[in-house]
DNA sequence: TCGACACTTAGCAAAGAATCTAATTAATGG
DNA sequence: CCATTAATTAGATTCTTTGCTAAGTGTCGA
């Protein structure tokens, strides 16, 4: 979880967490609606990707990635649990 | 926004927010809980009411925190809206 | 008003993260 | 098998964050 917690601490990874809402795009497409070279962006996917917040998948020499909903789902639930105190630890 | 996510990037101080579920507590009781120093403890204090997370009240001498749960419900709202596909923007 | 208590801020060193260029891997078409 | 396109990885640099010690602020009681 703390994974995914430090992936959406940066704007740029956030942005491409919102460019992806509207279904999958590959790697060359989400590089080149951000000023940062493709090689940076690279990397802020591979963050993504490790906190599984993202998917890849190859097709053919493009790399497909989309939103992996079901991690944004937990860290909704872990938000949540928070603010209902007396929870189940500390 | 950038600040909630940045604040909440650092372990520590998410355990310190889970610590606030509970109700609020004082500098010193927070401190205490963790093997940081004060001064780093009260750093991380401050890095969270900066971003909104807390909300600070002095009490005498002493200062006490508690969490601020509508910018918690805030995030929740803005992540809920990102893993719903076709958004406002981009 | 002095001193002790509760806490924060300043300043610095060390660790980590962001971004660039250049080199590398991988798939495809000829 | 070579060139091309698509994308990642490596290495260097710079910026940011973290956490420490030490100094400062604010409050209270004697």
């Amino acid at each position: 979880m703390n994974d995914v917690f430090r992936a959406l601490a940066d704007p740029t990874r956030r942005e491409i967490v919102r460019l992806l809402r509207n279904g999958p795009r590959t790697s060359g497409e989400i590089a080149e609606r951000f000023p940062s070279t493709w090689a940076t962006i690279s990397r802020h996917l591979s963050v993504l990707r490790d906190a599984g917040l993202i998917l890849a998948e190859r097709d053919g020499q493009r790399i497909r990635y989309e939103l992996n909903t079901t991690v944004f789902q937990d860290l909704v639930d872990h938000l949540m649990d928070w603010i209902k105190p007396g929870g189940r630890r500390a």
